[in-house]
DNA sequence: CACTTGACCTGTCCGC
DNA sequence: TGCGGACAGGTCAAGT
């Protein structure tokens, strides 16, 4: 059995804002605390300037939360490999992998994150367009205004790094990490390892599908489930049962029967069917 | 500027 | 059984 990480991706998010946009609207933090100084900072503003404010919202920008509070502040939540952001409403999921916690008038926000990749970052809301957690971020590929168009704007600044680089390359597009970046890659049979600069028009329409049907597919599913994540209530994800490529090796193809085999593309465990990828 | 590598972290797995 | 090293991967800083 190989041992993944933790790979909180766009469609992870996504599960995870929605859950809390539902329950955390009106209530007020208490206190921020945190175990380990890297992980929980703030910008431009103190800590306890939080203290009282109320949740208005949370939005999501690629692969970072967004927490508005009174509509002056804003926390940022970046879940990086192994963090997960538990709402506790009883004071029991605090744990020896607890980073913070969000006191609230009502229940907590825990964070739980073993590797300690993950980040928190209170700021005023003026500043979190520029912030670095999300000032090169790309186009949002579920909006309504993402085409091939835009794909290919953004994939062109790329000359002879992989595809599969490009696409994990937040700038590129938002939100897509190595598990979805194998599956989008596979559904629009193209080899992870060609240079952007070899895509041809075809390419690139198929992948701008594929990005949209891959992401939507996988928050129908209600997320992947590697090994830590888990969304704001604990449960883990399906999308993984569903998966073409990804922890697949050796697998046949769910297309042509052929072998799924492993590769290493742009440093990453990459997986693919050789056969329906050739190119 | 384009691109690659290393650092940040901890837990698990593999080979000796 | 114990132990060292490779590996897992999102992002940024530093190097080529």
């Amino acid at each position: 059995m190989v041992h993944y990480g933790t790979m909180p991706e766009l469609p992870e998010v996504e599960s995870i804002r929605r859950q809390l946009d539902a329950v955390l609207v009106g209530r007020r933090l208490v206190d921020l605390t945190s175990s380990w100084p890297k992980t929980l900072v703030a910008r431009g503003t103190t800590l306890t300037a939080a203290h009282g404010l109320a949740i208005d919202g949370v939005d999501r920008r690629g692969k970072v939360l967004i927490l508005g509070l009174d509509g002056h502040l804003a926390l940022l939540v970046h879940l990086r490999m192994t963090g997960q952001l538990l709402l506790d409403e009883t004071g029991e999921l605090e744990g020896p992998k607890t980073r913070c916690v969000i006191t609230m008038d009502r229940g907590a926000l825990v964070f739980n994150d073993q590797r300690k990749f993950g980040r928190l970052v209170l700021l005023p809301a003026s500043l979190v367009a520029e912030d670095p957690l999300l000032a090169r971020m790309g186009p949002e590929p579920l909006e309504t205004s993402f085409s091939a168009q835009i794909l290919s704007d953004h994939l062109r600044r790329h000359r002879s790094i992989s595809v599969k680089a490009a696409l994990l390359d937040q700038s590129t597009v938002a939100g897509i990490g190595n598990i979805y970046a194998d599956e989008i890659l596979f559904a629009s049979e193209v080899n992870p390892a060609r240079r952007c600069d070899q895509l041809k028009r075809r390419d690139i329409e198929r992948l701008a599908t594929a990005i949209v049907a891959v992401l939507s597919r996988a928050i129908n599913a209600g997320g992947s489930t590697m090994r830590d994540y888990r969304d704001a209530n604990g449960a883990q994800g399906n999308y993984l049962e569903e998966a073409a490529v990804f922890a697949r090796t050796g697998q046949p193809c769910r297309r042509c029967s052929a072998s799924i085999i492993k590769v290493r593309v742009a440093g990453r465990g990459t997986h693919l069917c050789p056969s329906c990828q050739s190119r």
